[in-house]
DNA sequence: ATAGTAGTTTCGATATATCGAAACTACTAA
DNA sequence: TTAGTAGTTTCGATATATCGAAACTACTAT
């Protein structure tokens, strides 16, 4: 039996949402932009962001099934690089939103602050 | 006392997060993509949606928190519209950045498929 | 083989997100 | 004022995400 219409529909926006949850975690947005210009060893990456070796192959492992990141290893060391530059847009993208939301939220408060008295 | 430079990095990283979150869920999504052209009243959101008011009311309230959405009201009726026009292109890149991935899966299984004889 | 180094996986505890139900607020109309 | 409609808030249950600890796998070097 055929899924319905609207049914599809749902299934895409939930993959949507479930890409967009990979780059909803302050260590994965971090990891993301550390490799942004070039690829880094698991080594590297863990003496630039400290957290446990454990806890940086979990946050690998989601970006690699995600799509985000590709891996290749040599020897004892694995080197992960983005496996998809778009990925840096929606970094730049939600981080510009981000600063236009705080932005106006000043303003407001700015705003707020001369009504006082 | 200030804050260390890292400190305030994580911060960063942390609200960064945060903003991802509000699109990393299906139906906040859809709530964002049929903002895309027009304001649409609550009641209009929920006959689209068919989700319960009090959880429309819900997800409503996490979009207008974090700056998303924004509503006037006009008697009984509470009209929603998007605040920041931005967060339409990240809904396009992050949907762009799925059909990427999705592809690119679809060729490996090909190739898989191949390979099995 | 053995030991060491690099990275991964599993498990369980804690934190966060989602959502339905019910009570509540805001406005309208009689 | 009372009743009705539109939307919101609070509460509690369930689901999902995060992370440290410990055990594990993969490779290197002796």
């Amino acid at each position: 039996m055929a899924p319905r219409k609207d049914e599809l529909e749902d299934q895409v926006y939930r993959h949507h949402a479930e890409i967009c949850s990979t780059i909803a975690n302050p260590k994965r947005l971090k990891i993301i932009n550390t490799l942004r210009e070039k690829e880094l060893s698991a080594a590297e990456l863990l003496s630039i962001l400290k957290i446990p070796k454990a806890n940086l192959s979990q946050h690998m492992t989601i970006l690699r099934q995600k799509g985000i990141v590709a891996a290749r290893r040599e020897g004892n060391t694995i080197y992960y690089r983005l496996a998809r530059p778009k990925i840096l847009k929606a970094f730049d993208l939600m981080r510009e939103l981000l600063f236009e939301v705080i932005e106006e939220q000043r303003k407001l408060l700015k705003e707020y602050g001369k009504g006082r008295k």
